[in-house]
DNA sequence: AGCACGCCGACT
DNA sequence: GTCGGCGTGCTC
């Protein structure tokens, strides 16, 4: 009797995958269960095995399923992340394997038959497309084959109308089409318009969803059910049938890259999906990363362009207030504050956006410069008012508040700095009876609270609006007319690698929230540096200009996106052995003369749980020759000694060097 | 990742 | 003597 060998991949951090034996032949991207160590797994086949291998095999235990979960473009794109990215095999099928069906359940497979009619409503607001947005829908439609395009669209131009009509050519087609976007919080609207255009007949696929929820998307979409899926990051796989095209939309937004454990990029593994696949992929954006922008030089990608507003208007510039001379109220300059002043006497809103979050940042002693720090992480701690403790914003451990100091008992303790907590209340206190809202992480955790307070932003006439980031992610919020921009000196002066990308995109999104309804928003910016070249440049509002500067320069320097880097990172209780470490990859990494390794360099975040942080970079002249000497290094490091001292994983393509 | 194996210190 | 500490190594 014939008997069939199979490589299993298994869900743990090993680079290996495992052989197993069965009686029955499998198609490759089934489950299997198998016994792993004596215990039973879940795992994937990835490859039929031809010869029977030289080591004793065990049986596979059960086929979970009939029909393969991942079919063969999906096999191709899992092997390119498990290489590209360094991460263990099973990990990265796991990752993509919807939670439902990472215990040994069968599917529930949704027949074929079901077919939905998808129709435009065009009774959704029955909008007339003007000229820049009848010449992009123009491009967009004309898309063949692997085709990315970029839509650059300033803020309020209306690029989600362009999605719509976008997605009815492709439904028309009898396609299917799938829409990323970066984070829960602000899908609601682009949700919100999906729904009202085709129905309520759509996968909405995000982390908050339940594993129940999830898959049932999953299966339907794979059934032909569905043919619109929206989600995060985890929807990048989808496994929409007969998908036609891919939509990014807020392409540029770093949460697109995952931070934690399987460090990829899903804007990047959804072009790839798109290539593999032989589809177009837009990537909307206000404010196109570097990497696309590139691209977009080079003609590798088309481009779609949307410069002014729908309504006609063009984002405001930026006032730069110089701030060495003032006095500051809670970090607010007098000319801030006569200026929210005048805004609210016309009825209108304003947005004050802070990259802090809680009271203050900063409890010292004025007398021993003592400051309070997380003893497990090495941070300094937050005041929150509202818990009145002291929280570490990296590990969320909460800390009482010493009247007195611990190291020389004064009792000169101050609070030094604000965050959105601390503006909350002192707006509240100046404008007495202005509705204040807060918008950030704190306001924001339980389930509905945004959606409440995007209500109030909209019910309410005049008001401050105070947040972070959250605040300035393509909301729309029709009454502010003024924007004040506390503290974006540390993003100017930062000498970290995407500083400047990052820093102008936060500027130009926080102005895309001003002046949507009427044509005469501001947005001032305080800052220490008025002089600073890039606050100059930038000044106008004029990102794509601003950006090509910027990208003139990466490419003097060879910098990515003209280089490829990747971050080794380094954990373990004593820092020594990081080092040694470190070291020893310095010393046998096998370099060409346009590679290099910068490091051991203490991570900015030095310790963390206990143990120290080191890190190393490493940069080649292209993405190719950085992954062969990744390779490189991850063979030599499996015999050495320095090795087993310390915890390491490689950040591709990374976004900081925390 | 887990889990077993093994070789040293401090317990009944 | 032996209980358990976690450093090291292996998993089809
Ligand atoms: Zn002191
Ligand atoms: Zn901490």
């Amino acid at each position: 009797m014939n008997i069939f060998y199979y490589d299993v991949a298994i869900p743990i951090p090993i680079r290996e995958t495992f052989t197993y034996e069965c009686k029955e032949s499998i198609q490759v991207g089934s489950r299997v269960l198998v016994e792993f160590r004596k215990k039973k797994v879940v795992g994937h086949i990835v490859k039929a095995v031809s010869k029977k291998p030289n080591f004793y095999t065990i049986q596979i235990s059960e086929i979970l399923d009939e029909e393969p979960i991942f079919k063969s473009n999906d096999i191709d794109i899992l092997f390119w992340l498990a290489d590209y990215y360094q991460h263990p095999i099973g990990e990265v099928f796991d990752t993509f394997c919807p939670p439902t069906l990472r215990k040994p359940v069968k599917r529930n497979i949704h027949s074929r038959n079901i077919q939905s009619e998808y129709k435009a409503f065009s009774n959704d607001k029955k909008v007339t497309l003007n000229k820049e947005q009848v010449e992009s829908l123009e491009i967009l439609n004309n898309l063949d084959g692997f085709d990315p395009c970029l839509l650059y669209g300033v803020t309020g131009s209306g690029k989600t109308e362009i999605y719509l009509r976008l997605t009815d050519t492709y439904l028309t087609k009898g396609k299917s089409v799938l829409i990323l976007v970066p984070e829960i919080s602000l899908t609601p609207q682009l949700e919100d318009r999906f729904v009202s255009r085709f129905g309520d007949n759509i996968g909405i696929y995000h982390s908050k969803k339940t594993a129940k929820q999830r898959y049932d998307i999953w299966e339907r979409a794979q059934s032909g059910e569905l043919k619109i899926v929206i989600g995060t990051r985890s929807a990048v796989l989808c496994p929409l049938n007969e998908l036609g095209v891919i939509i990014v939309d807020e392409e540029h937004d770093q949460s697109y890259k995952q931070h934690e454990g399987f460090r990829f990029s899903a804007r990047d593994l959804s072009i790839k999906r798109a290539q593999v696949e032989a589809i177009p992929i837009v990537l909307g954006t206000a404010t196109p990363s570097l990497q696309t922008l590139r691209l977009v030089q080079e003609k590798k990608y088309k481009e779609a362009k949307l410069l002014k507003r729908a309504n006609g208007f063009k984002p405001p510039g930026f006032i730069t207030l110089d701030i060495n001379d003032s006095q500051l109220e809670s970090g607010i300059a007098k000319e801030s504050l006569d200026a929210i002043t005048n805004t609210l006497k016309e009825n209108k809103q304003v947005l004050i956006f802070i990259n802090r979050r809680g009271f203050s940042p900063l409890y010292e002693c004025s007398s021993c410069r003592w400051i309070a720090e997380c003893s497990s992480c090495d941070a300094r701690l937050v005041f929150h008012h509202g818990l009145n403790r002291l929280i570490c914003h990296r590990c969320d451990s909460a800390y009482g508040v010493p009247k007195k100091c611990p190291a020389c008992n004064s009792s000169s303790l101050n609070l030094q700095g604000s965050g959105t907590e601390r503006i909350e209340l002192f707006l509240e206190n100046y404008f007495e009876g202005t509705t204040i809202i807060r918008l950030d992480q704190d306001t924001t955790k339980k389930k509905g609270s945004l959606k409440e307070i995007l209500e109030m932003v909209h019910k309410s006439e005049s008001a401050i609006l105070v947040g972070t980031q959250m605040l300035a992610k393509g909301h729309d919020f029709p009454r502010v007319e003024l924007g004040i921009i506390l503290n974006c000196d540390s993003g100017i002066t930062s000498p970290d690698i995407n500083s400047l990308e990052k820093i102008s995109q936060l500027l130009i999104q926080v102005s895309g929230r001003v002046g949507r309804k009427e044509n005469n928003g501001k947005v001032i910016i305080q800052t220490r540096y008025p002089e600073d070249k890039n606050l100059l440049e930038l000044r106008s509002g004029d990102y794509l200009n601003f950006a090509l500067n910027n990208l003139k320069q990466k490419k003097e320097l060879r910098h990515p996106p003209y280089s490829a880097i990747a971050l080794l990172r380094t954990t373990s209780p004593l820092a020594k052995h990081n080092i040694n470490f470190l070291h020893q990859v310095n010393k046998s990494a096998k370099l060409k003369s346009d590679m290099s390794i910068i490091g051991p360099i203490p991570s900015i975040i030095s310790k963390s749980r206990g143990n120290f942080r080191h890190h190393s970079i490493i940069q080649a002249s292209s993405k190719i020759d950085l992954n062969k000497l990744i390779k490189n290094i991850i063979v030599l490091a499996g015999s050495w000694k320095e090795t087993k001292k310390v915890k390491w994983y490689f950040d591709i393509d990374p976004i900081d060097y925390n």
